[in-house]
DNA sequence: GAATCGTCAATTGTCTGACATTTGATCTTC
DNA sequence: GAAGATCAAATGTCAGACAATTGACGATTC
């Protein structure tokens, strides 16, 4: 029961640290791998695989050529709604993690942000909701593309609030629910009543009235757990 | 400008997407480095480095000995936390994200849990709550010391909404601007204030209070808010 | 003088082969 | 049957080589 990380492990904590710490700038460029090597008397594939743990992390990207090398990435929203999103995914899958659970955390983080968003949403939101909406009410949709919009949907009304850390928070929370969401068959009835749901809530929205947007929300998720139970209700009694 | 990514990287996507997909379930046994280099056709320290790569995101565990490989990990909430926590860290250190924008953030996710905990929790949460809560009013206590004890206070209340997924997303959210509260320092006064919300926050979760949480929450943010203000403005004259 | 081209050197990416280390499985011995 | 010795398979590390990329620098040409 040795507990000594391997040494690439060790060399990657090294880095990581230096760079969480702030005390490796971003845009900094690493020493060389063969210099690392030295530094840190181990071979330069030991080296490497410290950098490619690091790279993996999005922490350091690597250029090829005279002028190349490793450098600390400067970390944008983007990359980290990669991560979390499979993070997340992966959880909840490989968790067990029930379908109630996850919408309540859902719905929860969602009306956190509805003040903001109803304070502060753009026209631009507003359009792309509009546009979601249109969508979902196109009957040859699969239940898949229906998912996919109703995705689509939230992430603009979260990105309406204007706050960048709630967007990315929740990129995980709400997409990473998708794929259970594809388990559930959407009927004709229940697909029209979402949609009618997500237009009161659109138009509370425009008229920037915080609290009817709460009630409806509130509202959406109760609908979409009962819808959950149901579905799991239906699967139960085959037993 | 070859846009092709390193044999590393691709071999890594490739065994990732098998792992996401759940093609390769949990603890399964990925064949061993020698298979991998044939099978992909590469050598063996490019398999190498592509399964370092899927270690550094806690994608697979790596053991040594006669019936070692690598296996395709568990992923616990522990392990997602973690990189939860760093991920979020730099994101707001990188400057791209103010004092502002984060503590709305925060504050916002923490009000969405404040319900379910005001409903769920547990004597366990409250005992710890109170404990953190009597460490703030040492009068020697560190700045550091104060906001540590700070961050354990929030997350017991988030924990105590019992809600895994919440707990999860909202730990990089609520210990990622430890960091920036670090540079904030707490007077006396401040402290004293604070405190006293902490204390009043404990004793409506105590009576399952929803509503005076929810409004002590907002009354914290804001006085926060307006510390990291007046921080910031004590900085900016200076030029 | 400026633009183009070739060369060069530094660096990462990949390959090959070897040895060290760990660890469960198996065999041996009592 | 139990304790220890041995083995084999796998990862971890090392050493050295070559390929590929790319900016810098100089040479050539107009």
């Amino acid at each position: 029961m040795k507990n000594t990380p391997d040494l690439s492990a060790q060399i990657a904590k090294s880095i990581r640290d230096a760079i969480v710490s702030g005390d490796l700038p971003v845009d900094e460029r690493l020493p060389s791998e063969a210099e690392l090597s030295e530094q840190f008397n181990v071979c330069r594939s030991t080296v490497r695989e410290a950098l490619k743990r690091l790279a993996a992390q999005s922490l350091i990207r690597t250029q090829r050529g005279a002028t190349g090398g490793a450098f600390v990435n400067h970390l944008t929203f983007e990359d980290a709604y990669g991560q979390q999103i499979t993070t997340s995914a992966l959880l909840l899958s490989m968790n067990t993690v029930d379908f109630d659970t996850a919408c309540e955390a859902r719905f929860a983080l969602e009306r956190a942000c509805a003040p903001l968003s109803a304070k502060r949403r753009s026209a631009d939101h507003l359009a792309t909701m509009r546009a979601e909406i249109t969508r979902q009410a196109q009957p040859g949709l699969s239940d898949e593309s229906f998912c996919a919009s109703d995705v689509a949907f939230h992430r603009a009304l979260v990105d309406g609030a204007g706050n960048p850390v709630l967007s990315y928070q929740l990129a995980g929370a709400v997409e990473a629910i998708e794929p259970l969401m594809n388990m559930i068959t959407f009927t004709a009835r229940s697909r029209t009543h979402i949609v009618g749901l997500h237009t009161a809530i659109a138009d509370a929205l425009e008229a920037q009235n915080a609290s009817d947007v709460d009630t409806l929300l509130a509202d959406l998720a109760g609908y979409t757990a009962a819808l959950g139970k149901s579905v799991a209700d239906a699967k139960k009694p085959a037993t």
